[in-house]
DNA sequence: GATGAATGAGTCTTCATTCAT
DNA sequence: CATGAATGAAGACTCATTCAT
């Protein structure tokens, strides 16, 4: 809460209990474990699924106690919305900088959609938390928040394109999504299937959403 | 459970003799047990997730106690992939419906478009179950088994088209998965948070899908 | 919640999740089990303590699965409250019936003492739970509602007698929790250490409770 | 811990050769912090109780680290003990000091009963503590050790009352229980709820342990 | 003396499944 | 067929205590 260095914080806890995740400094150390901890059950949780992979697991296999868990996150859905909020997080920023020195529309378009592409290849497990996420109660939320940001920045994009007529002129809402529907599905089949590497896939993608199916005339 | 090899366990259980589900006979009456189980537990898996709805709230919901699940059902397990089956064979049928009587390969993907997203309307808890699936190593082979077969008959009409020279001459099966990418997360968006209603939605899939998103020179 | 035999109650469930206790309907077999449960626990929660009692201990002790305890109680922190509600229940149903056929004030008090001596020997157990529950947040509510009626019944009768100008005319609701800490105080020390029958002892706490120290002159 | 008999294990514990509690000599920055602990713990044990109280929660609420708990009590259990004992102590040393000076029974009485409830007022968590500790085995017996000393006091001071026939030739253990049940309880629902000051109670119990209820005729 | 990190046995609780009636 | 009751393995989480630095 208070960065004001020097503060009271520490002695003005009115809560009973221990510190909370955010309260917590932790040493370089502690925040290697920490990363150790998350990629972990980032992987365990894509290869087996968020429940059945238990604490128990996920601790043994990095061969700490079971405390280390609890040191380190309130629990294991903290873990897992910890998990989901800084890929959303990492994902985002990498468009933005695939984006950013492209001025034209169509580029934009073409550079988010290799972007993403890359990313999921290199992020393949985090597709199918995203996934597991939007099935529950709990998570979705979550998820919403981070895929609407997402959205809206590939909607301006089409709405910039439409306005330059280079876009057909159907609701940009509607088109943007379908662009993301693509290159997510495309991105889950083959780049994640390791059928294709991302590169390939990107190309097609790209050609898909510029002219779809039809040969041009 | 059963540690002996070869056993009749299945076939033969207890005192009652009882049957497994697949042998058991069942009156119009249970018939339409099974169908009410089913379609709750589609309704709460789709609602709160598969593991955070249990078994005893499903017999809950529908005021009878557990021993009807057990009867209806081997296990919770079995209950979902019963669920998952039938919803993969239904949407096939009406696929497969909507097509058979087009011969034009464009008239035969838009018209699958169509139904796809029709369908996706009329089962909205549905896709959710199909989403999670996808997520857990038990579940997932079930889907693919499916998912396969339905790609398959797309990726057919895609030949055709490109053999008739509308269709781009592109690899048929990313095409394919293109198609299918933008039907699905269409519905999923706009149909599934009821935004837009079905039709309105499969336009614009078909029209992404065959002119994507440049204005036609 | 709705004692109209023959609603829709079961069926109109809003919630998730299972039935809480107040809902199920017990069979004969069930109401004794839970008294078995109750009665154990209570004996242990006296003997060693509510927090060194574990659940665990508690169906050992009656031979049954660990399911068994919460099919009847939501959590161990409930049975607690549950035994607690009883008990004051219960001793209140005593003193009252004790009071209810004496009309001189004197007298009242007399028996009021005499019934919570005796209660306080047939539920020795009891009085160390009443102890424990005050000195816990979570607890010590649930006694206080009970502790204040029980003492506003002796706050009438003393003030009878003060009108009556057969009880000094000081503050009745001092005295009156002087009366009860008398008996309160000596029925732990030598009703419960079993020093003494709780018939000698009520002697003792009435002449006390009478006349005091002094010789009467 | 140590199954070896006569062993020096609690003097020569580890490289540091660390002392037990009882040997260690504390700086007078040491003797600071210990009782800056155990006041901190015994305001939490009574508002919160022993239990739901951790060791976690009572470093951190002075803004050190879990080391300096261990570095001054062997165990969250001697701690307590140490409160138990030290207090018991203080409040023979209190009663002590009060009666010292008299030289008649009843005025001994009455200076005993106006001292408790003076050092009850002083220290209003201590009592919780007591309360608790009575309850659970291992705590209990600290307890009556100093218990039965007090009430040896008294029940001494009650014979020489007897002897000079001014208090009723009763059980003298019996009436020292009374004085000491009437004393602590109008100082625990009075004084330490705070309704009432601490001299008013005494008055009050005074009057009550000398004349009873009845009007002196 | 002091700290952050680690330990792991032990606790409460859930829930798929089974069974007697 | 149906129910209430029972089972028990498994899971999340806590916390007194210890240890390396």
């Amino acid at each position: 809460m208070s960065d004001d260095p020097g503060s009271l914080d520490r002695t003005v806890k009115s809560a009973y209990g221990s510190l909370s995740m955010e309260d917590r400094r932790l040493t370089q150390r502690g925040r290697e474990r920490r990363r150790q901890l998350m990629e972990f059950a980032t992987r365990r949780f894509a290869e087996r699924g968020y429940h059945p992979t238990s604490v128990a697991e996920i601790v043994e296999g990095l061969g700490v106690g079971k405390g280390v868990f609890y040191w380190y996150f309130d629990s294991k859905e903290e873990l897992f919305l910890e998990i989901l909020r800084e890929a959303q997080l990492d994902l985002r920023r990498a468009q933005r900088a695939a984006i950013e020195d492209e001025c034209d529309a169509i580029r934009k378009i073409e550079m988010g959609i290799r972007s993403s592409m890359q990313w999921s290849a290199e992020h393949r497990d985090v597709h199918k938390l995203f996934q597991f996420a939007s099935t529950e109660e709990r998570f979705a939320p979550a998820l919403r928040k981070g895929g609407e940001v997402a959205a809206n920045d590939v909607i301006t994009i089409i709405k910039e394109g439409i306005a330059e007529n280079v876009i057909r002129d159907s609701d940009p809402v509607v088109l943007a999504h379908a662009v993301v529907g693509v290159t997510t599905y495309l991105a889950q089949v083959f780049v994640h299937e390791q059928l294709m590497d991302a590169m390939t896939v990107a190309d097609e993608a790209v050609a898909f959403c510029l002219d779809g199916l039809l040969v041009r005339s």
